[in-house]
DNA sequence: ATCGCATAGTAAAGAAGTTGACTATGCCCG
DNA sequence: CGGGCATAGTCAACTTCTTTACTATGCGAT
């Protein structure tokens, strides 16, 4: 009951099937939330009987045919009246963070490792949303984007995605920084 | 088999009773994890009977008596198998973004609210951190502390969760600039 | 003396999320 | 023409999380 309204959300401004949303949750909406493509198609069919979306099958010649979801008006009463609910706390869950919580009692190499991919991880979904966000911006500037621009919803989550990446590579560099002066690896420099 | 490595990385600087992790979950481990007072008894109980954990009883005269769980050698070995894994992909459910994202199809002056809201706990968050951290620096400054303090896990991770909070109120402050912009409401300041 | 609150913890149903395997079409590469 | 890959989606078992509602002790206020 909870994705749900993350789908709604996702699709209200652009139908899409349910492939397209596996693949591009992570562009979209896995700034503020992050599903398997199980789920997503669990959770559209589900919404599909209750009338929440409707779904045309699109017929293709070299592909699979694939259902093209979009929602109905009982998607948008159901997304009005989530809006008007109060928001759950934000939940997260980083097992990056907790390695490094207990860094002293781990493989401080390891936990390395992962840092590094994390910020790698990092940079690519940051070029993604500012791709995103340029996109949205098209030749106006910011100014004139938040006086007049639509897409004013997208505008804030993607700013909000945007610094939050930002600000992992910025905490990935700090970490690396200092693990690398406290726990002296075995030259894993660029030789 | 996931919470369990951020309770193992919560109880191995300190013990502590199931009742301590849900009041204080809050401001030690819930920057990267959150988890409900359910969650924590049930998890902390099965890791008690694998051995991860152990228990004594304290007997208390003017309350109910609590149990204090702390790390075994087991469980030590657990954490050090865990650092060595990779981290799964961070997770985050944020019902507000879900609902900012669809602004235009929602109900303007309740997300307005809820953003507030929002700000606030995060600013109650941050106060929380920001202790923790004068706590964990103690007289040092924080160059001091890099080059030999200990605790060097648990200063990154706070040093994460407050720069998230100051992004989340800064963030919190562009949106409701900008909604009393594009939305005009019904005269809400401070009269 | 009883009501509400803080402490401390338990139980269990139901909702949600994860994992791994599986179907099927057509493309390109060798 | 066989294997791997991208597209497009399904199924089922399993684990985890959420929600609601309990038990129990002692304090302080009405």
């Amino acid at each position: 009951m909870a994705l749900r309204n993350a789908l709604l959300a996702a699709l209200i401004d652009r139908e899409s099937s349910g492939y397209d949303l596996a693949k591009k949750f992570n562009s979209s909406v896995a700034n503020f939330w992050t599903a398997t493509p199980q789920q997503l198609y669990r959770e559209l069919e589900k919404m599909e009987t209750e009338g929440l979306l409707s779904a045309r099958l699109v017929k293709q010649d070299k592909r699979p045919d694939k259902r093209i979801f979009s929602v109905t008006a009982a998607g948008r009463a159901a997304l009005l009246g989530f809006s008007r609910r109060t928001p759950k706390p934000t939940t997260v869950r980083d097992e990056l963070l907790v390695q490094v919580e207990a860094l002293a009692h781990g493989d401080v190499a390891s936990i390395r490792a992962s840092i590094e991919a994390h910020q790698k991880a990092s940079r690519t979904r940051l070029e993604g949303y500012e791709q995103r966000l340029a996109d949205i911006l098209g030749s106006r500037t910011e100014k004139e984007f938040l006086a007049t621009g639509s897409r004013l919803g997208p505008y804030l989550t993607l700013n909000r995605g945007i610094t939050f990446e930002r600000e992992n590579i910025a905490w990935a560099d700090l970490a690396l920084t200092v693990l690398s002066h406290r726990y002296p690896g075995p030259e894993s420099g660029t030789s």
